[in-house]
Formats: structure tokens, C-alpha cells, sequence
DNA sequence: TATTTCGGTGTACACATGTACGCTATTCTA
DNA sequence: TAGAATAGCGTACATGTGTACACCGAAATA
């Protein structure tokens, strides 16, 4: 049951793996990857591959679920950081710089695959998204009272601006990085305080602003 | 110097790039067209497509320019409407959701070659955004009096935002179409007052929040 | 009108790709 | 320990690719 065969069949498909996260990079992306290059690069005769993968999406999504396990790895990080004081905002910009800093190329793949050519992609990719966001929600929820929808929206502004911050940081010359980092800061903070605003409001009166609701 | 015969070389062009365009689909982007299937689809020689462009890049770099004109072209129309009167964000949104509606190809265009593998391609894809954004800034200046720091902080985050909607809207069945517009609105709604509130603080205080600063 | 220019064609080639098939050696199982 | 299962290999093939080359006929030019 140990499985001297298992183990090794799980240590090839991680070469596989790591061989295709090892050929993405700014110029190279895992559509334009083929097939056999991957297995060459792990260091297997190309018919090799099928018995790990069926096709090369199958292991495109792996690297999906891989980078939505690293960012919530990420969230965790995050998470210990704020607890132990300190601006929300700032530290989690900070958070997120970093990891695209160590893992430009998993973050490359998301945003690739996020607005590539298959279904399957878009759709693996943007679940992992909706987790991140919904976990923000809930934390903005709860940490600063607000209605729900007003904290959803919040949430999922917050997210896309701080992606594409990220999106930006990968072609920054790193100079220049930290200050992208302060005017995501800023927009963050316009966000959080028009979603307060418009959240006092929710509570007390009957959401009517400018005459624009009917 | 009419050119009977430089007017047909310019009419083929057209074919390649109304070819090229009429490929383009959400389960095809132009990375993954052929020169032949581009030459084929224009009614031409695989080799006479380089009498009109020496490479497939040339032919896309085109189309990153043919979609800059189109959103310019957008921005025109909206701010047609919008002196007519009406609330400007509304405005905005409906009629940027309306140019993907009718120009889906184009717009993944854009999101995809704007985090695709060529550095050309990303860079002709910002400066047509970043145009865009400037123009919006402006706007924003103007109308609403900001600081020049908050007015392109807030158009930044505006364009992220609807551009990120736009790419939700492209994968939206048609009925949730009318919510995700209703919920970008809110979204904008929130960047604008907290801009708002951030640019009146900054011409009267001298800008502390929450004891953020330093 | 004689000559040059040039948009378009067809042929041809070298190359990379996905994958079907059969084989081998090692591990697993009964 | 005998037999089944299977990870990995090499060969082979059909297909699609970019593009070099020589050629043609019509438009442009002199």
C-alpha cells in the first residue's frame, strides 16, 4: 500500500508540473506551450505525458488550482499580519506586491487564463477569484458593520483594482513599484470610504440619492 | 496618383483585417490564428499576405490600433449623451456596455493581448488605455474640480473597474447583464464620493487620516 | 509605346506538433 | 513465485505551420 510505484508516478507528475510553471514567464504563455517541449523539460519521452495527463489542459487546469492554492496561502499571510496591527489596506497591498514579486508567473497564468480561449479556464480561474473575494467580504463585513451588498461590492472593487495594480507591477521597472503600491493604497481608500458613506446611508435612510433610484 | 492599383492593395488589406477580426471569437484569440487561416479567410495566397504585412504581429498591432479608434470613437459617443444630460457614471456604463455588446471581439482583444506574451502588443494596448483614462481625468478635473493627483487617481480606478465589468459582461448571459451594470454604477458610485471626500480634504487639511500618513 | 513595378499565385521545403502503437522493465498482486 | 498491471520508451505518421522562390499579368512610368 506504500507504493514505491505511486510515489514515483506522484514525483513525475510534479516534474511535469514544475516544468510547465517553469517555462511561463513574460514571454511565454501556457497556450503557446506544447505538449512535448513540457515533457522534454521534465525529462520525459513526450508519449510519457498521457500517463499523467490526458491533454494539456488537463494539466493547465492543475496550474489553476495550484496558483488559487498560493494566493490563499497568501490570504493566510495577510491575515497574520493584519491581526497583529497595523492599516488593512496598507498591509495587504503590501501582501499582494510581494507575492507577485515571488510568483510573477503563476499570477501571469490567472491573468492570462482569466480572459483566455477556454471555458473550462475562465471559469477554474475566476472561481478561485470569487473565493478571494468572498472571504474579503466577509471580513470587510464584519469588521466594519456594513451592509452586505455594500460590502460585496466593496470586496470585488477592491479585488480587481489590486489585480490589475498587480497586472501593472509585472511590466514596472521596480523603482517604480512602490509608488504603484501607494496610489493602490489610495484608490483602496476611496473605495472603503464611498462604500462607508454609501453604508451609513443604507442603515438610516431609504437609500435615496440624487433622485437617481427609479 | 489616384492609384487604381493602390486602391485595391488597400482594399486587401482590408480583407486580411476584416479576416482577421471575423476569427477572432471567445474561443479564439488572435495568438492562435495562422498566417494561412488569415490568408485563406481573406480569399488570398498564404504567401501574398506579405505584400500587406511582413508578420502575423504587424497584422495584430493593426487591430490593437483599429480597436484604439473604436474606443475613442466610444468616448465621443458618450460624451454625446452626456451633454444632452443625465447622470454622467449611468451614462458612462450603459454605453460601454452597449460597445461590448456589439464589439465583443474586439474588447478580448484588448484584455487579452494586454496580458498576452508580446511586449509590443501590451504596450500599443496601455497607451490606448491609458489615453482613455487621461481623457476621463480630464473630464473628472474639470467637472468636479479635484485635485489633479485625486482626478486621475479616481479615472484609473473608474476604467479598471468598468474594464473588469466589461470582461464579467462577456461571459454574462444577457438577463444578469442589466444587475452587473447596476452594480458597476454602485461601484463608481463609491470611487467618486470617496474621492470626493478625499479632494475637498486635501484642499482644506492637510491631508490626515485615521493617523495613516507616515 | 516600351519598360518597369508590383500584387497575387502555386510549388516546395524543413520543421514542429499531437498521438497511435508496440515494446520493455519494474512493481504489484494473488 | 507466477502472472498481471503499468510507467516509460522509441518509432512512425498525418497534419499544419512559416516562408523562400520563380512566375504571371496588369498597372504605372518613362
Amino acid at each position: 500500500m506504500s507504493g514505491i510505484r505511486a510515489l514515483q508516478k506522484e514525483k513525475t507528475r510534479r516534474q511535469l508540473i514544475d516544468a510547465a510553471l517553469g517555462q511561463l514567464s513574460s514571454e511565454r504563455s501556457f497556450s503557446s506551450l506544447s505538449l512535448r517541449e513540457v515533457a522534454k523539460e521534465a525529462g520525459l519521452a513526450p508519449t510519457s505525458f498521457y500517463r499523467h495527463f490526458s491533454d494539456m489542459d488537463e494539466l493547465g487546469l492543475t496550474l489553476v488550482d495550484e496558483a488559487g492554492l498560493t494566493l490563499r496561502q497568501l490570504m493566510r499571510q495577510a491575515r497574520q499580519r493584519i491581526d497583529k496591527g497595523g492599516s488593512v489596506i496598507q498591509i495587504s497591498v503590501r501582501t499582494f506586491m510581494e507575492f507577485i514579486e515571488n510568483n510573477g508567473n503563476i499570477f501571469r497564468l490567472l491573468l492570462r487564463e482569466r480572459s483566455g480561449t477556454s471555458p473550462a479556464f475562465r471559469a477554474a480561474v475566476n472561481r478561485e477569484i470569487r473565493y478571494f473575494t468572498l472571504e474579503l467580504c466577509d471580513y470587510l463585513q464584519q469588521a466594519n458593520k456594513l451592509d452586505a451588498e455594500v460590502a460585496y461590492l466593496q470586496a470585488n472593487a477592491a479585488v480587481t483594482i489590486v489585480f490589475s495594480a498587480g497586472s501593472d507591477a509585472l511590466d514596472c521597472d521596480k523603482k517604480d513599484l512602490a509608488q504603484l503600491a501607494q496610489r493602490t493604497i489610495k484608490q483602496l481608500r476611496f473605495i472603503a470610504r464611498g462604500a462607508f458613506e454609501f453604508g451609513v446611508r443604507n442603515e438610516n435612510r431609504s437609500l435615496k440619492v440624487k433622485g437617481e433610484t427609479k
